[in-house]
DNA sequence: TTTTACATTAACCATTTGGTTAAAACAAAC
DNA sequence: GTTTGTTTTAACCAAATGGTTAATGTAAAA
């Protein structure tokens, strides 16, 4: 009892979280949702009282998981170079197993802002936090570039080629979808060699 | 008549691309097309078939009106670094005026790829023919950078930050839209400088 | 074995939504 | 002024959709 609880409690979740980052909150329905849980679509609102709840749910777990990654690579001691090496490689392979997540959160962004910003908060994520200590240690290792430019930039280097995927995967690679996969992996390498390149330029001596 | 004609049509228009822009075409409801343009919903109908059609005129405008620019660009006889600065100039300013865009397409493209691949060709968008001469125009000024790396980068850190406003605006900014945007805006500069500073490593010597 | 409490479902409901229809308004043609 | 063709609207419709309810299953407690 108690375990067949968890079980379809876990199904749902399972379906609700490829639903709706597939399909974004105005575009997934819960009758897609059931099925693909293979349940009775009453019983979603049996333990999510509405879609919007189920979808905070699901939501909020998931920025968490993303978050909690961030916070462990920028405690790590070591240089720029190789939390920059560990932050592409964990986000590339994130997102190469959860090729819809951009979509799915840039229209979380555009539809409700604040509420993600609320979810950040919950989860323990405070981005501001880690603005002040990279400061410091990208200046103590030579380079004048700001902290929100060396994020924004890497961030847009990771997440742009995946979010628009469908497009790069057809007209670059002829709809091979194994060597646009092979090209993403390779760039763990050639955004990291790129950005310390780009770094030379804020290097000051 | 024939004037007002135009006229109606022209403010179902200007009042779908807003709606469909900010909502996507699933959280896009025909009666606030319809309230938006003061014009009675039954007349969306009577202009447009259907969601669906009114929804393609306006994608496949816009695609139109954003592919004929780059075109331009790549044709000019320029040095690598001029294109760069052409492109990236033109491109901050489209999506300064047109915020939510990166947004829409990127739900267009994993909605229907097939689709807006069909609507580049419709517009007479090929990328691929502009490949070629980058390569070689990359080359002969001595970068041994791949084309697409080199604009999939580009494309990266200028749509980006644009599409994650809202979050970057609050978190980087405190909520200041006019330091959002001077921010973007100098963007223009920091970007040639960054990619130009990248591609030194990529220089054959 | 009966009771109890929870899990699951089928049948329904109210609202929303894209779309249709028939009538009214309007402007030009005769 | 009447006819004709087009533009606009109010009223309506069918399907979809999120959500509710009441009945049924089911397993543990008594």
């Amino acid at each position: 009892m108690e375990e067949k609880e968890i079980h379809t409690e876990e199904k749902i979740l399972n379906a609700a979280r490829e639903v709706f980052i597939e399909k974004g909150m105005a575009g997934a329905r819960m009758q897609e949702i059931a099925d693909k849980a293979g349940i009775n679509k009453s019983l979603l609102h049996y333990y999510f009282r509405s879609k919007e709840k189920l979808f905070s749910f699901i939501f909020s777990k998931l920025i968490g998981k993303i978050g909690s990654r961030i916070g462990e690579l920028m405690e790590e001691s070591v240089s720029i170079e190789e939390k920059l090496k560990g932050f592409v490689d964990m986000y590339i392979d994130l997102l190469l197993n959860n090729p819809y997540l951009p979509n799915f959160i840039f229209n979380e962004i555009t539809r409700n802002p604040d509420g993600l910003l609320q979810n950040f908060h919950s989860a323990n994520i405070n981005p501001r936090e880690y603005m002040e200590p990279l400061q410091k240690q990208l200046s103590k290792e030579g380079y004048t570039i700001l902290p929100h430019d060396f994020i924004i930039n890497i961030l847009s280097m990771v997440i742009f080629p995946v979010a628009a995927r469908p497009i790069i995967e057809r007209l670059v690679f002829e709809g091979n979808k194994d060597e646009y996969k092979q090209y993403i992996l390779s760039r763990k390498e050639s955004i990291v060699k790129y950005v310390m390149g780009a770094m030379e330029v804020y290097k000051q001596k």
